[in-house]
DNA sequence: CGACACTTTGAAGACGATCAACGCCGGTGG
DNA sequence: CCACCGGCGTTGATCGTCTTCAAAGTGTCG
């Protein structure tokens, strides 16, 4: 009964928001758990889209190799996260763009497709919930096609570390980098060496990184190069420092 | 009455799929049109957002101000795309994430956001019209992302140029482009000194660029450049060589 | 005609990628 | 128990690419 196993995480599914307790209790009857060991592939780049996914503990890389070798990490997919609910709905050849593998240990519920697609189609709080599930990912991502091309290293490492500290619930005034700083350099494109001649640099900046803990020290300073746009992540009390400034390239520069 | 105006781009929209000649009908009589002469704005970044907006001729750029100044142009939507679906779903703060300014005279068809979202919760087929364009255009940029971090600017030009003729549906053996160098270069997140720079480059690579007149004269060598996630537009059997191929980093190396 | 936007070209500089080397740790196997 | 290996993270040196600044040519429009 995968309800009585993750209640926290499937309860707090944006997925089922606006459905009372029953309706969630019958979408739900049709998941089945998966456990993906460290390593382990719950699908590959190109194989046909059959199941959308909810992790429910661990976390998933959904990377993609390009033709020459070289891997990009999409996106790193962590509790409470959804698995290819952009794919399912995309209506092309319906077949996975991305492969994912899972960074640790996870538990991942795992849906059939025409089952997503069944609820969106007969439920419009469902169907208005993926819409908006989509949409703000649409932006998340467009955000950061923008960070690409007008933000340094440096200014991208840091917009991230906050978004992190938000999506995850960590503490701002200190908290474990919850994945390997390769995972992250890779998730952020660009190269390891990169990455960590940046954090360096971060201490200039009200951030202190050393080893994998993660200290934003100076708030003041760090509210001056938060980036407006990426408010979009949702708002929250603890973090509210964290995304009231607005972008200001020239900082970081130095 | 908007239809007699514009029949071919209305008829055409992928987000009324699905529905009869009635039901159309029905929706596109709350549609309200406005001319935007070149230059003036639809909307700007930050307004509230009211409307969702079918362009019927001309073109409108997308663009988002950085706080230091230079701007991103996020889009640019030519006849019979739509703007704002995205953000009309994304469940923020309600405000629009972009500027939305007429490149070219312009005709635009309005409806209300409201229209738009109660469309989409009474219609199920209007919903997953609107999640597939979504999540199609969320892969897209997924894509360039990819290409962002992977490709150099020859490549990425080439891709796009590619692209381009497709959803110009422009032949090509020949083309002109159908905006301004300056304003591809912005959409690409280059520089137009780089843009101009690179397009000399692409002569060596089947593509040749006089003025703004396109060529791709070498099928065979662009076939092992043209990137296979690219596909992901919509195929067309009168391009079809455009995207036969993998795209294979090293041949615009050089 | 002059103002202005667009495009191209040149030269210099900044930034990130790449290659190489090293220290560190955890695991494996002799 | 120690030797060895592989993955990770850091640091240094070098290289290529894109940006930036500057200048000049072209075109359009008032």
């Amino acid at each position: 009964m995968p309800q009585a196993l993750f209640p926290d995480v499937i309860n707090k599914l944006k997925l089922f928001d606006g459905l009372n307790t029953e309706q969630k209790g019958v979408l739900l009857r049709e998941g089945r758990i998966r456990w993906c060991g460290q390593g382990q592939y719950l699908f590959h780049c190109g194989d046909p889209i059959s199941h959308f996914y909810v992790v429910c503990s661990g976390a998933m890389q959904l990377l993609r190799q390009t033709p020459d070798g070289d891997q990009i990490t999409t996106d790193v997919v962590i509790a409470g996260k959804t698995i290819s609910k952009t794919e399912i709905f995309r209506n092309a050849q319906n077949r996975h763009n991305v492969s994912a593998v899972a960074v640790e240990d996870a538990v991942v519920l795992e849906f059939s497709a025409a089952w997503l697609k069944k609820a969106a189609a007969e439920s419009s709080a469902i169907a208005l919930n993926i819409l908006s599930a989509i949409s703000q990912y649409a932006h998340m991502i467009q955000v950061e096609i923008e960070h690409k091309s007008t933000m340094t290293a440096a200014q991208q490492v840091a917009c991230f570390l906050q978004r992190m500290c938000l999506m995850h619930d960590l503490d701002p005034n200190g908290f474990e980098l919850p994945y390997s700083k390769t995972l992250i350099a890779s998730r952020l494109g660009m190269e390891p060496e990169t990455f960590s001649r940046t954090l360096v640099k971060l201490r200039e900046h009200g951030i202190e990184v050393k080893d994998s803990f993660v200290r934003f020290y100076d708030m003041e300073q760090i509210g001056n190069y938060v980036c407006s746009h990426c408010s979009a992540v949702e708002d929250c009390p603890t973090h509210r420092t964290l995304l009231t400034g607005t972008c200001v390239k020239k900082d970081l520069k130095a």
